[in-house]
RNA sequence: GGCGACAUAGCCAAGUGGUAAGGCAGAGGUCUGCAAAACCUUUAUUCCCCAGUUCAAAUCUGGGUGUCGCCUCCA
């Protein structure tokens, strides 16, 4: 019997059974990142989630089509006159043309997934792509009274929906407008919730990034793009949409808005949102400075697979602190697992199918429980604790890593071929003299000689070396 | 000011009414001349605090406290 799979949804607030429109298949949205500048491992922790419920929903047997956006253009830091967009800031920061800025951060965030074991989604749009999609979308809204002119841009009119604030129960009056340093209220709305859905009067005298619209030359609103996007590639319903718990309100909260407005029905009513990544200070943000990327974390000598794994061990519906400390704890857990993955010996013996269908359920059982990731890698202890034989192991392992994507054999097999290879060159760099000494102390041993052994140890030491005994010998360390 | 989430050992972390998983670190042991590695065993009478419901609460309810997030940069 197939389990059915319970997933949190921020819309119902609630662990609901996960559906589709259509059976066996989910299309599924993801709002991508803002290429101005590199991600951080924060960003990347969403992204990171989001490919694990990808590869679950795959391995649970649905067919998924995944959408991602990449935003190009019109994310602006506010609607008012001193909003600025965060694409030309970047720009301007680099010396560089705003397209070049989005290629070089749309490649940098890809090697980065990559590094990561992230799944490419099967549509990666950028928003610059669909502006007739957009000129389409807003005349409708406009058509449709939900949308209104003021002051030479397009606005949503946010009272025109009969629920507004999907993900919380917000009282309009008591939103704050201004909360952030460099946000000013824009007196053209109607209500404060409002939101631009395309500009016409250019605030920004160098916008890079015009199209003629029938409301004057403009650029969209950075709400409208995951709209029309997922309408799209997904048709009318999205079955899921996902994204950083921070878009919620108001990013999602508008999309919502605009997208049932547009089609006359609803939308998307399964939303997963991934809480965010805190360093010891609060949340990592970009505007802060320093931030931590996927490179800086190579640079200091930490494999990216390390950081996923980190990630996989708490729940994504939780903050979660990283720190340096931490990250070296998942260093020792993660090079501990690959060691004993490494030691299993496969193809001797056929797979025990009972054993391996018992491992998988409780992998999935664990996975289908609102993705409970740190489950999901304790049963990979259970796997290795488990009565049975290596081949079985392995295949359980394969099975796991196909939604964990920890290169668990690849790693193990990696470390397999390092050790015979150290094991063929373990001299190939101690001069001949330092190699004779240890030889002959492995002969005193034998011959048990212990005072001799130490003596040659201690010269050693003063040479610069030390010895390990190994189950294969000896090994001599340069200190 | 409003809205929301979270609080479990030295650290990370699971747990969704039936008597506290797992990992890291630590302790003890086995094995090796000693080390190292490996393996085995062990580590929370108690889950932020105070009430309440119940035969039974980390789990449910009410009230506190603390941390974090959102309220037009963010994932």
């Amino acid at each position: 019997m197939k389990r059915s799979f319970k997933l949190y949804n921020s819309m119902t607030r609630s662990k609901d059974i996960f559906k589709t429109h259509e059976e066996g298949k989910v299309g599924m949205y993801t709002c991508g990142p803002t290429v101005y500048h590199f991600a951080h491992i924060g960003n990347l922790r969403s992204y990171i989630m989001e490919d694990v419920l990808e590869k679950y929903l795959r391995f649970y047997g649905y067919d998924v089509k995944r959408v991602m956006n990449i935003t190009d253009v019109g994310h602006l830091s506010s609607d008012a006159d001193t909003g600025e967009d965060k694409m030309l800031k970047g720009a301007k920061r680099e010396d560089k043309t705003v397209l070049e800025i989005a290629q070089f951060y749309t490649d940098a965030f890809f090697e980065d997934c990559k590094a990561l074991n992230i799944k490419r989604p099967d549509v990666v749009e950028p928003a610059t792509n669909l502006i007739p999609e957009y000129i389409e979308m807003v005349t409708t809204l406009l058509d449709k009274g939900h949308a209104y002119e003021a002051g030479g841009n397009i606005y949503f009119d946010t009272s025109t929906v009969d629920k507004y604030y999907v993900f919380n129960d917000h009282d309009e009056e008591d939103l704050q407008v201004g909360v952030r340093e460099g946000v000013d209220q824009d007196n053209n709305k109607r209500n404060k919730a409002d939101f631009v859905l395309w500009f016409t009067k250019s605030k920004f005298e160098d916008q890079a990034l015009k199209w003629e619209s029938p409301w004057g030359v403009g650029y969209p609103g950075w709400h409208l793009e995951c709209s029309c996007i997922s309408v799209k590639y997904l048709g009318e319903y999205c079955d899921l949409h996902c994204g950083g718990i921070d878009n919620a309100f108001p990013h999602h909260t508008n999309e919502i808005a605009q997208s049932e407005a547009y089609l006359g029905h609803s939308w998307c009513d399964q939303w997963f949102h991934v809480l965010h990544l805190n360093d010891e200070t609060g949340k990592m943000s970009k505007s802060k400075g320093e931030f931590l990327t996927v490179s800086l974390l190579k640079e200091k000598g930490y494999n990216p697979v390390v950081y996923r794994f980190f990630c996989l061990l708490s729940h994504y519906r939780k903050s979660l602190t990283f720190t340096f400390e931490g990250l070296d704890n998942a260093t020792v857990a993660y090079d501990k697992l690959i060691s004993k993955i490494a030691q299993l010996k496969g193809g001797a013996e056929a797979v025990d199918e009972a054993v391996l269908q018992d491992l998988h359920n409780k992998f999935d059982n664990a996975m289908c429980n609102d993705l409970n990731t740190a489950n999901g890698i304790s049963v990979i202890y259970d796997v290795l604790k488990a009565k049975t034989n290596d081949e079985t192991k392995l295949k359980a392992l394969a099975d796991f890593d196909q939604v964990l994507s920890l290169d668990l054999l690849e790693a193990a097999e990696k470390f397999n071929l390092e050790k015979a290879e150290k094991e063929a060159n373990k001299y190939a760099d101690i001069p001949a003299e330092i190699v004779a000494l240890a030889e002959e102390r492995t002969e005193a041993k034998k011959a048990k000689n212990f005072q001799r052994a130490d003596e040659i140890r201690d010269i050693l030491k003063d040479k610069g070396y030390s010895l390990k005994d190994t189950a294969d010998g000896v090994e001599i360390i340069k200190i």
